[in-house]
RNA sequence: GUGCCCAUAGUUCAAUGGCGGAACGCCUGACUGUGGAUCAGGAGGUUGUGGGUUCAACCCCCACUGGGCACCCCA
């Protein structure tokens, strides 16, 4: 074979195969945002540069986003987020949009990392936020969407869960545990680490921070309270209407979710595997201020993002990915020879109309290679149109799974196929 | 950006430094107007790319590219 020209690192191709598995993640996720009333929509894929300089974090744009000068010099980022276009494209229309808003996406997004497990260059992220409210209930809603659509797609609450802190609630701790302000972001990350080493290893990166003992052991007592909660009223409120929103079963109290955007103020909550196995499947929180960065009138809000990555690795764990290829057609009409070339075609139109999947052979073949076709591709039934069929106007209707067939009046085929497709629909 | 592992037929994998094979898949035929079975044939490879060591390299060494995993980071 001649060497091919290979995909960029980190990009993935779509066989039909794997585009119906992103398509069914799409519908389930269009279904469960409409059903809470979120309407869809999009920013651009390509953007300028300052739109995330101005805003994220020093990271992102220098090492992880996808940069390059267009024809005219300027730069140029393939979107590594969605939220700084949904800033611009709110304060745009700050005055005329109708508050609370309720917004969707599922667009493509780039960023230039090392892929491994749960990590690609080119990804698909669906984004959805409740803009214009600043209450525990907003939080609550959001987080229910999550849950239901764990729900839907069959994960229970044995198998992934949503862990939430607030951002507000730690601050209060950790500056009852003596943690300045300005050690506050290194102990955000030493409690990012909790699970990565265990208890020396974590005292001692403890330490090297600059910590001292006594505030390592408040930290790790914090941890390790399960009801610190209780000590947070916008909390025990969130918790209060995912209760009555019937998704508590989902719902976990952690304080070592932190989620490393500086922008979420208050509530913040991430999903994963019970297990502990793998990356976040989705994270999310509260806001403040969504618009300001962009020059519009301060706005909060709250939102969550899940990357279409890691989501389905985590279905197809517990067998909820069914990989059962679906047969491209429902019928083959076979094609005898050239001269009655049309009249197949013809037919397949006929069953088109009257609402099956018809497929038609391109081409005159041999009639093995064009059954053993059908096999392969999974089409149960095909339909034959030879010299003795054509002369008695009738069709030979053939089912490949129960190895008979039978000799009809196109009308009565049209039938009998149209009955079968429905019973195979109802199994 | 750092570290570890990997790269051989379409696929999954073999091959002490000494003539690169198997299984499955693919193509053709047995087969008549009919696919999954069976049998008989056949095609398919510059061993990821480029260097080096050697009389001799799929095998040893170096670099590159790509893949996997972890770190970093997580919008």
């Amino acid at each position: 074979m001649k060497t091919l020209i290979p995909t960029v690192k980190g990009t993935r191709e779509f066989y039909p195969e794997q585009m119906a598995v992103r398509s069914r993640l799409y519908h389930q996720i269009q279904s469960v945002s409409a059903s809470f009333g979120y309407e869809e929509y999009d920013g651009p894929f390509l953007e300028k540069i300052d739109l995330y300089a101005a805003k994220s974090g020093e990271e992102l744009v220098k090492e992880q986003a996808f940069v390059f000068a267009d024809r005219g010099g300027e730069l140029i980022t393939l979107r590594p987020e969605l939220t700084p276009s949904l800033a611009r494209m709110v304060a745009q229309k700050q005055g005329e949009l109708a508050f609370p808003l309720r917004w969707w996406s599922f667009g493509p997004f780039w960023r230039y990392e090392r892929p491994q497990k749960g990590r690609s260059r080119e990804f698909f992220q669906w984004n959805i936020d409740l803009i214009g409210v600043n209450s525990p209930e907003a939080d609550a809603e959001i987080i229910a969407i999550a849950a239901v659509l764990f729900q839907k797609a069959g994960l229970t609450p044995a198998q992934v869960g949503i862990n939430i802190n607030n951002r507000r609630l730690m601050d209060e701790a950790l500056l009852d545990a003596g943690i300045t302000a300005e050690q506050k972001k290194l102990v955000f990350r030493l409690i990012d680490r909790r699970d990565k080493l265990n208890r020396e290893a974590w005292q001692k990166y403890a330490l090297e921070l600059g910590l001292s003992a006594d505030q390592c052991n408040s930290i790790e007592w914090l941890l390790g309270n399960e009801n610190l909660w209780k000590q947070s009223d916008e909390l025990c409120k969130v918790f209060s209407v995912l209760e009555s929103l019937g998704v508590q079963d989902y719902i976990h109290y952690d304080a070592q979710v932190i989620r490393g955007l500086d922008y979420y103020t208050g509530t913040v909550f991430e999903a994963r595997d019970l297990d502990k196995e793998g990356r976040a499947i989705l994270g999310g929180g509260h806001y403040d201020n969504l618009v300001g960065d962009v020059g519009g009138d301060p706005l909060p809000g709250v939102g969550f993002a899940m990357g279409d990555v890691m989501y389905p690795l985590v279905l197809e764990k517990y067998g909820l990915l069914d990989a059962g290829q679906q047969a491209p057609a429902d019928v083959l009409v076979v094609v005898f020879d050239q001269d009655s070339m049309g009249v197949s075609q013809s037919f397949a139109m006929d069953l088109r109309r009257a609402g099956l999947r018809a497929m038609c052979y391109p081409e005159p073949a041999k009639l093995n290679k064009q059954f053993k076709f059908a096999d392969r591709v999974g089409i149960r039934q095909a339909v034959v149109m030879g010299p003795d069929e054509i002369a008695a106007g009738k069709v030979t209707i053939k089912d490949l799974n129960l190895h008979n067939q039978e000799t009809l009046s196109k009308e009565e085929a049209i039938v009998v196929l149209q009955r079968l497709l429905a019973q195979a629909d109802c199994l």
